[in-house]
DNA sequence: TTGACGCCCATATTTTCCCATGATAGCCCA
DNA sequence: TGGGCTATCATGGGAAAATATGGGCGTCAA
């Protein structure tokens, strides 16, 4: 698998770290990526993590401000400037720091999340608060527009 | 045949897995998907699966919405976050997760059902009662339909 | 010294792989 | 056309590999 998909709740030891699933260290090394790139989201509890395909889009969205524009600086900063790079050691675990342990209300355990090209690391229960509020949405949403939907669906690559 | 299509009852062995049927695992293969691509269908007790086909209509759904809008940040999560790739070992068998098998409700048997770029896994008493009123709705509505031909065309033509 | 960190090894599960069996259905051939 | 014969399939179970997790031990730096 060439992307980040489903959720796994994993727990932190007491040295503070914590496998990377199976799965993600996969899509990483595909990637071609050493380490995990990670940073605090800008808009909820969480951490935003993933490799090369990540870091590129990252760049194109800081690359549609014009140079030198507050704006620019700005995203910059928020986004090069608090994300470190982890090192997995031989077991495929990393060590997250106090910084996004904070910002993310991490304690014991988390939650990784598959976002397609990248994934979120979550507190396990706010997770599930998330994810509940997403589907509800989502489902909502689906109803609404359950025609065109259908509509939008591709004829199917191949069938 | 390239397509999923009939429906099959399975039964879970001892260690949780279920054969995948042999048709739908020949139009896995043709689709050149290793694995099975599952999650939970968002507003049923069902599970659907299927292999690139079933990820191109999800990628298109999720590329629909523009970047970083809340909608599009719903749906990776609901259906990325969601969903897991399967291994197929070498018997044509796949693991349920005890997530998906929650979710449809699953204990000891499956059914699979063909839905042409994807199938859907149900347990088998829901999808008695969900394939009864499928029945009933196609049943009333070709009714309908009848009368509208018949209306729009002269007397004679069969149902 | 006292941690923080990198690296190595230990272990209990879980998952994956491999081989075995019974049942069917289709095929070949006398 | 009847009777095996074989290929495929669903299913069962054991063994091996991978994974998540726990802990030890130097090293480097404050």
């Amino acid at each position: 698998m060439d992307r980040f998909v489903s959720h796994y709740v994993l727990r932190l030891d007491a040295k503070g770290r914590v496998s990377v699933p199976a799965s993600f260290r996969a899509a990483l090394a595909r990637d071609g990526f050493d380490g995990l790139y990670c940073y605090p989201a800008l808009d909820r509890p969480a951490l935003d993590a993933g490799g090369h395909a990540l870091l590129a889009e990252i760049e194109t969205l800081i690359a549609g401000f014009s140079p030198y524009s507050d704006r620019r600086e700005q995203f910059s900063l928020a986004l090069y400037g608090t994300s470190e790079t982890l090192k997995i050691d031989g077991e495929g675990r990393v060590a997250l720091s106090d910084a996004l342990k904070t910002h993310a209300g991490i304690t014991s355990a988390v939650t990784f999340v598959g976002l397609g090209h990248k994934f979120r690391i979550w507190e396990p229960g706010r997770f599930r608060a998330e994810l509940a509020e997403a589907t509800e949405k989502v489902r909502a949403f689906k109803q609404e527009l359950g025609i065109r939907m259908a509509a939008a669906k591709p004829p199917g690559a191949r069938e």
